[in-house]
DNA sequence: ACTTATGTTTAGATGTGTCTAATCCTTGGT
DNA sequence: ACCAAGGATTAGACACATCTAAACATAAGT
């Protein structure tokens, strides 16, 4: 059996991969999971003890394809439970994920498999992340391009947003940015401050925020779809 | 913070005061948690020093008023999602307790409220056990007396029935004993084998089944109703 | 009251996950 | 090609929850 925490660590490193690319170095994991350098390092050698990742010393660290397994596993269970815990328990989708994390450690396969034809097996939680499938083949998480990429009057569709900060999705949910949300950027400043028209309301984003949104290209029948609360 | 494996004692010790009385040995609780007596010896210690038990060496121990609140707080937890697992999520009461043990240390006060209204605010869980209310008033646990305390010829309604043997509750379950179910001894056997008669069939229990269902002597009102699966 | 059986505690060790302090690589700048 | 700066690892320690083996206390039986 794998702890929590070895569960916690191959999870943080599949998202870095994701985002950062492979390999991970030490101290910027130990940054993400909140812990020491060395901590990381002692760590890091058991999963590679058990065959969990691939490592090369002074270099970092990547998963193999168990690793990867684990991983995706996890990531089904915290976005299955993210889905449901919005759609049957009246969850806002920006108090799901510390819900999410605590219990995705601990559900039975009997469990997900309940949860996921309770919710009908959908394919993204509210998110907008992708749920893998119960083959634990990894999803496709590249769906569209971060926000900070784009320009002044682009017309774009928000496909996916972070769920890794509850402050951050309180307000974007109050600006009306979730999944589905067709916006267009009417500026960019300086360090990246990105000003969006959403639905006819002008909403100013930090970098930070900007970069966390993932959008596509609106086309004809992504209307500006009025979000009803 | 109070660890899942501190809240596994204090919820042992609860139910083995319930069932047999404070104080309670070291090696009761040993065989009951399935960890040797040290192990017990240097738990209950820790405990102590939390002010959660009372403990005299050699003698035993017996939960504090905090203890006992953050018992019926987990017990609550664990009642709380059985009824909820058996109610939405269409398992079957024989398969719940397992996932509540494991799930009953992992969530929020959030989550427990939202499950308790998903719910309607019960009384009891699906084997008739009570749940705490949100206060953590040690709610009444006597309720009923034992099947094999009665002898031949009575008619006794079951009130409630541990939810400790998955396998037991499956047999039970088969045989139509069932919170609710009324039932009629026809026969004491040697050992405390009781045979009951359920709406015609009849049931040999094992003395240990017979002790972990509680029952009540049937009133008028409480006329054999036929469970409908 | 003595002795023995039973149950409890102490002593000492192990594995896991974490830390700080110290040492050791690697790499980029000159 | 050197050296300084930044990152990574080693060394050593600690808290927690567990174990086995040994010592100890209590209670029961003669």
């Amino acid at each position: 059996m794998l702890s929590d925490v070895m569960e916690d660590y191959l999870k943080a490193i599949y998202y870095l991969e994701r985002d950062e690319g492979a390999p991970i170095g030490t101290s910027r994991l130990a940054e993400y999971l909140d812990v020491t350098a060395p901590t990381v390092t002692s760590m890091v050698d058991s999963l590679e003890e058990r065959g969990l990742v691939d490592r090369e010393k002074y270099k970092g660290v990547e998963l193999t394809a168990d690793g990867e397994t684990v991983a995706v596993e996890v990531v089904r269970h915290h976005r299955l439970l993210e889905a449901y815990l919005t759609e049957h328990l009246d969850y806002d989708w920006s108090e799901v994920h510390d819900e999410a994390d605590a219990l995705e450690h601990h559900i039975s396969e009997e469990f997900e498999r309940r949860v996921a034809n309770a919710l009908g097996d959908p394919e993204v939680d509210p998110h907008g992340d992708p749920i893998p499938s119960p083959d634990l083949t990894p999803p496709d998480e590249g769906t569209g391009t971060r926000l900070d990429e784009h320009g002044e009057n682009e017309r774009l569709k928000v496909e996916r947003v972070s769920d890794r900060d509850a402050d951050e999705l309180a307000y974007l949910q109050d600006a009306g940015v979730v999944p589905g949300t067709v916006l267009e950027i009417t500026d960019v400043a300086p360090f990246g401050m990105v000003t969006v028209d959403v639905d006819g309301d002008e909403q100013s984003l930090p970098e930070s925020v900007a970069r966390s949104i993932r959008v596509s290209v609106a086309t004809d029948s992504d209307e500006s779809v009025v979000e009803e609360a």
